[in-house]
DNA sequence: GATGAATGAGGATTCATTCAT
DNA sequence: TATGAATGAATCCTCATTCAT
């Protein structure tokens, strides 16, 4: 690990230049996506606004789908590197309004400066059927929201936390969307004011707390 | 040349085959855009599954556009005649969870079964951008639900209005999207429940009652 | 031819109602011809311009070639009718300049009254070869063209005969383009008289007469 | 790096390639022009003529317009390159007959050996309409052809010399369809001198000399 | 006869992917 | 590695022609 060295300085060059190529394919790509959807795009769209050649872009990913499913993963490690310690143990202990302030701000953050996020969650664009190339993503998030739900609501049953956290992330999503649609000022604050309120209204009632008030469930 | 009987029946019959023709060919499109969403669907597969040669199809339709366009319009109608009682003034004088019942329940029956409904509207994939052929639909519904909104909550203000109009229809489609994921049977039937608790919490406290049980916000 | 009366008539009728047909659809035909050209006009045009099914055009047509064929054959006759008597023994026996004005100036006026003549002399469009279906109008003007040429200057060997008869033709049918080019009125008056010069001039020498006066050749 | 020889030799071959790729797309384009006319040629037809993918073809050109287009500027800048000399001050000092030799013999070779030429004039083939992709040969040569007129018989007004010029370009046109028709050998040499007489007897009368005989005009 | 729906091959064009350089 | 030319299957759409009514 850090003895040989005569041999690495070129590999790691190759490697360094073959991460900024990857690097600017998958942004060429997120432009892109965002500005055709997934499934209108062309690989040869993504290699042009690369300025690179199809066969260049074939070097690095053998198709399409791995353009997305590295772009996802990807942004999926920016996000969580980048906002983190949203889950953390401090942040989860949190009441709930305060923890959707911290959690949904830094969230609805990065996706308004990667709009690509949403694109390929809606992915395939099938409802109710997510291709592979999406699923991950998919998956990856609504575990992480399973995992925050569980810890505000410990006394559901799997199923039900399941089906709540997928409401949730649902609801996410809509309203996300609602709010990269807004123009940006004004407007789109409030429409994020709105989906942290909708987000509060539908779990408030899950949180056990001492004394509730409308046993809604 | 007696009898105006002679005339009609060769005119009649061609416009019913007309008629069954069109309806085979958009039940067929409604069929492929279910599984492959609109914008990766072909012609000539809406043509082979409606075992029309291609020609035929365009006979009909210009293009698939207009084939998205009547099938969004056709079911708007159906849903309209179907459901359409839902909007009646006994309804909207109900209160809101007795309204969410009436008017949520026969709304996602229709859409379970006509699930190319939602595909429709997920339309063009691009998120906050939506197609021409998906935006009627799309303008459609929400003004429907902008009225009932307004209907409840007559004292808000018309951008209020609209935003509220926007998420509670985004938390409709999202949760629509989860129910037909479900596999049908008590999955399902629990997801519509979560659905319509979703909406119910997120609209309660628009309601301006006197005596409002959860001060949530 | 006198007596049969009895079963004639219906037969007659249908007759005529074919007449009608054919005339009705080779009208429509020369007008989309003329205004597309042979080659990219399609069948179904030709229906829709007589207002008539293509299943009826073909009941009388076997294709687009035979009507083209037929169209041609009535052009052809019905200018042999309507000015026929151009190429009496009593105009071969005026001189050049004369009889190029009694021929010439009723065979544009046809050719102005009927465009598609020209349209489907200039057929397929491939140079120097003309397709079947233009080839018989074609050759029966050329023939006509030869007649006139062979009275005027008998004694020119058959060959020369042919050339200086299809060089005339040539020359007519690049000058009738010009003439349905020009706009009605004074300039279309004046490219009629260019062209007669033209010809006037092409073929003056040719008449044998004992004083001539350019010995051009 | 050291010299600039490195770097230039793939650009150029690149080049090459495509220009070789070009000219060869352009040729087959050619002989399927002249064996099918304009219209009725397929792109699919000019690839597979220049054994070449559909995909290959289209890589170099937008689409049939622009080969049609591409082939008649080459083709003119071809002619000029060779023949160009002939509208050179002294050809155009020459008496009419000895011009018309000069420059008359060279434009028919050139033309018997690129019978596209036509073809591509008479264009899509509607008689006085002239599509914009064979507008821009026509008007060209028919401007050389304004320009010589005017130089040998400068007193004529503008409309005159656009009338006689259009008159001879179509006379040109139409007699080089018939050398391009005549085989090749004593029949074609007599079209063309037969051609060439024509021209000469029409526009003699033009040639403003001291002593003219008949003032035909 | 008349209709117009139906066909399916064919045309223009695009695009994921490969390959020689 | 990088290029971009090349491929050919697949798209959308048209059209000559046929056929049931």
């Amino acid at each position: 690990m850090s003895g040989d060295v005569s041999e690495e300085p070129k590999p790691r060059r190759r490697q360094a230049r073959g991460e900024r190529r990857i690097a600017q394919l998958l942004q060429a790509a997120a432009r892109v996506f965002c500005a055709s959807g997934y499934t209108a795009t062309s690989t040869n769209a993504i290699a042009r606004e690369a300025s690179v050649s199809p066969g260049t872009l074939y070097q690095y990913f053998p198709n399409k789908e791995a353009i997305a499913i590295e772009l996802g993963e990807r942004l999926l490690n920016e996000m969580r590197e980048a906002h983190g310690q949203a889950f953390t143990p401090e942040n989860l202990a949190l009441p709930l309004p305060e923890m959707l302030d911290v959690v949904v701000d830094p969230l609805i953050a990065f996706n308004c400066e990667n709009p690509v996020f949403l694109a390929l969650m809606h992915g395939s664009e099938v409802p109710g059927r997510i291709a592979e190339e999406h699923d991950a993503l998919h998956a990856n998030l609504l575990a992480s929201v399973q995992e925050v739900i569980g810890h505000y609501a410990p006394g559901l049953s799997a199923a039900d936390r399941a089906r709540i956290a997928g409401m949730t992330f649902a609801i996410f999503k809509g309203g996300l969307g609602l709010v990269l649609a807004a123009p940006e000022g004004p407007e789109r604050d409030a429409t994020v004011a709105e989906l942290k309120t909708a987000l509060l209204r539908y779990l408030s009632p899950l949180v056990e707390t001492p004394v509730t008030t409308s046993p809604s469930r």
